[in-house]
DNA sequence: TTGATAATGAAAATCATTTTCAATAAATAG
DNA sequence: CTATTTATTGAAAATGATTTTCATTATCAA
């Protein structure tokens, strides 16, 4: 159905070229359950195809970010996360649990009636009271999860 | 009122020494706007006091991160940024606007009320449904500016 | 006052990301 | 299909934020 991919000629459009690397990048991107290391999303795509460095998985996942075929995320661990943007309605549902102490990250998904009513108010609202064209947004919770509140290393600073 | 300052029993309580670097550092927490950058706090602190260094900028600001009193932000920028946790009841609210291209940062605090509501409800469902202890949440709009949507710089990927 | 040890700064080490640059490969014109 | 233009490449060096090391110093409790 589509020569190439469906990416092929969205690159093309804009004079952006569609390399085997890139290719392999992408092929990566979709075959991953989400939220790759540009350091991981290397390591695959060399396999795929040794040709393919870790500074063109930098540029290409750039390019992506800005097409808004990928998405980035930043979860306080000093490096990004990228993760495909599905086609399917929750493209912009980027809602996240995060342990604080594990840093085990949950994508949830419960809740998106719900969510999305609340957060379309709101960013109608803001839109207008601010200027500002919103793109898309993000829902993070802060915690400790089920495993790590059992666990030993407890050093609660946060109780007095 | 307090001595030295409310934090110093918070610390010496935990066996945490409360030195001159320190106090230099939560003083200019104290007296910033918010959304200081490591070594913007240093360069503050190191004016107040020279001894400080940015090693222990970065120590401190682990610390008091660590006992909550300090809130640790990433937008993406490549490095983070931290902010006094307030006393007042705002203290959990990190609502932000973001402007994709100029990178500004709008800290908004309208529609509180609407917003914890809904975000107090959420989180319950999802402390049961996933057993995690929620501490704080952030939730974030990425768009464009007013000031930058007229601009000239706008290679739009973003419409096919 | 003093002793145990937490905290220090400077310099070196890391780690993610970006830049440089000469070589290569993709799109397009012919 | 070939030549030509020029976007793209990978390797290596550069950058920038953050962390670690380590010998010295300062804090706090007794």
């Amino acid at each position: 159905m589509h020569g190439r991919g469906w990416w092929h000629r969205r690159f093309t459009n804009h004079g952006i070229r569609m390399t085997q690397s890139r290719e392999a990048i992408i092929d990566v991107l979709n075959g991953a359950d989400g939220h790759l290391t540009a350091a991981e999303i290397y390591l695959k795509a060399h396999e795929l195809n040794p040709a393919v460095g870790l500074t063109t998985v930098y540029r290409t996942l750039d390019i992506l970010t800005e097409m808004g075929v990928v998405y980035k995320f930043e979860f306080g661990e000093g490096k990004a996360r990228f993760e495909l943007t599905g086609e399917s309605t929750d493209r912009d549902h980027h809602h996240h649990l995060v342990c604080m102490k594990c840093k085990r990250i949950i994508d949830y998904s419960d809740m998106l009636g719900e969510e999305r009513a609340f957060i379309e108010k709101i960013q109608a609202k803001l839109a207008e009271r601010y200027d500002f064209e919103i793109r898309d947004h993000f829902l993070r919770f802060n915690g400790i999860c089920g495993q790590c509140r059992n666990g030993s290393n407890n050093i609660n600073f946060k109780e007095d």
